[in-house]
DNA sequence: TAAAGACCTTGAGTTAACTTTATGGTTGAA
DNA sequence: TTCAACCATAAAGTTAACTCAAGGTCTTTA
């Protein structure tokens, strides 16, 4: 089964121009071409953008991605490396969701405040702090 | 109690560039001055400044930050606007923390993967994809 | 057979959120 | 009194990650 770079685009919600990007970045090596130059995409080639849209999202850029896909490339030598990598991506996202849990309590208070306050027709129903003449609590 | 710039900075791990950077883009219309333009902050001022850390750290961009500020300046005329917005962010954020929750299962994975395969000095280790010569899972 | 619609490359443009540079004013200790 | 250490503005520069435009080739379809 292959694919071609808007059935790509399509299947994982990419546009066109970002595949290309990618190529062009070095991060999708393995792309074959046919004989006029057109990409030609296997289904490991999709198992590897999905697995660049996960290192995305775990906060990598795509110079480290292209990194780790040159170690990828090296074979059994950088086994220790590509490990360490996930152990710190592992970390890193860890962090983000207690950042992330932070942010939403913070979120939700201002839910309740704001409910009660639209209840009530007015921020005034609160206790509240002022900042200039501007309620901010 | 009252602050210098370099003060809020170290207070809140913001550069004194970031903090006038958001002066001019509107967020902090409250910071009073000295008769030479020195900028003097109050609590009430960091405490804006936490909130909006917190928008931020909530994928809201700086233009949207303002524009809830700008609410808040008008009283209670935007109160539904502001509690739709924080109903918003606070779903927004629900779902960036499944995205997450999904990155971090992914990255757990790898990290078993490559636990096994530096034990064993070797990707062979596993049954594999491979894509080109390479493995990639 | 010609127009539509794929695909390609190179290179320039965009956007957000800073970040730096250039230039200059104020203040307080040596 | 000078000089370091603050503060200020305006404007240009940076970076990442796209995104678009121009100009060209190939293939399919009316």
């Amino acid at each position: 089964m292959t694919y071609s770079i808007s059935d790509v685009a399509k299947k994982l919600n990419l546009t066109i121009h970002t595949i290309r990007y990618y190529d062009r970045e070095g991060l999708i090596p393995f792309v074959e071409r046919t004989a006029n130059g057109t990409r030609v995409f296997k289904d490991s080639d999709i198992d590897l953008l999905n697995i660049i849209q996960c290192l995305k999202a775990s906060g990598m850029t795509i110079k480290d991605i292209k990194t780790f896909i040159e170690w990828c490339s090296d074979g059994d030598s950088t086994l220790q490396q590509r490990y360490d990598l996930f152990l710190k991506q592992r970390s890193a996202v860890e962090t983000q969701m207690k950042e992330l849990k932070k942010t939403l309590d913070v979120i939700e208070h201002k839910c309740n405040y704001y409910q009660v306050a639209v209840e009530a027709g007015t921020e005034d129903i609160h206790q509240h702090k002022k900042i200039g003449n501007t309620v901010f609590e």
